[in-house]
DNA sequence: CTCCGGATCCTCT
DNA sequence: GAGGATCCGGAGG
């Protein structure tokens, strides 16, 4: 886990500039980057394999009916209004939590929610967290997963996530196999090919299931 | 492997 | 009061 190979910024910085962008231009960027999270109980790390980008309501050319943000403020979503590098973390279906970095200039109400990854450090203090997986390619493969792999839940919402108790490392070029297509669970307009916002690395075996939207663009970096 | 139902409660209307 | 950027276990092919 130390940068020692040189191939990565760990500059918060740099990492935070770089996270200033369009999230759809990020989204090959921060594939293959590796978030820490140092609890009292150990780090985990996690390398990130799909993500989904989630527009402002205020883009000019794509208002994204499926962002949590489409409505305007409100006090859950006020962290996506903010400048980037920061986590958005919510609740939902009574159970679960998710997970998202800002992205875009402040205010820009963007962000990328992380969908799936890799652990890479940290495995069994993630496997105590995620009792119901069955495999070590399982334990983040899925939104929920991933964030219950590092115990992620609202009282990290807010939080920056280029500073401790987090770190987020990035690559210092894009992932070489990137695949989009429509995002997962977005119902309505915002999930329509025409918001092909989901990305992944082709053929990494911890994407999440819900495969059904089959790859339609490439994005060759 | 795929399909399907249940769990469970915060958030905004 | 309705519904959700989901996951899990069980049943069946």
């Amino acid at each position: 886990m130390n940068p020692s190979t040189n191939n990565e910024v760990t500059d918060p910085l740099e990492v935070r500039r770089l996270l200033e962008g369009d999230p759809r231009e990020i989204a090959p960027r921060i594939l293959d980057a590796v978030l820490t999270h140092h609890s009292e109980a150990g780090p985990v790390s996690v390398r990130l394999t799909e993500v989904e980008a989630y527009m402002g309501p205020r883009d000019s050319e794509h208002p994204d009916p499926g962002s949590h943000t489409f409505g305007g403020p409100t006090a859950r979503n006020a962290p996506m209004f903010g400048p980037p590098g920061f986590l958005y973390v919510y609740f939902t279906y009574g159970m679960h939590y998710c997970a998202n970095i800002v992205c875009g200039p402040d205010g820009s109400a963007s962000a990328l929610l992380l969908r799936a990854g890799e652990i890479v450090e940290g495995d069994e203090l993630a496997a105590l967290r995620r009792p119901a997986a069955k495999t070590h390619k399982d334990l983040a493969s899925g939104p929920a997963r991933l964030a219950s792999a590092l115990g992620l839940t609202t009282a990290d919402t807010g939080r920056d996530a280029l500073a401790s108790p987090f770190s987020l490392w990035l690559p210092t070029l894009p992932a070489p196999v990137v695949a989009s297509g429509p995002r997962v669970g977005v119902a309505g307009p915002g999930g329509s090919t025409e918001y092909p916002w989901r990305f992944w690395i082709e053929d990494d075996p911890t994407v999440s299931r819900y495969k059904a939207a089959r790859p339609r663009n490439r994005v060759v970096p």
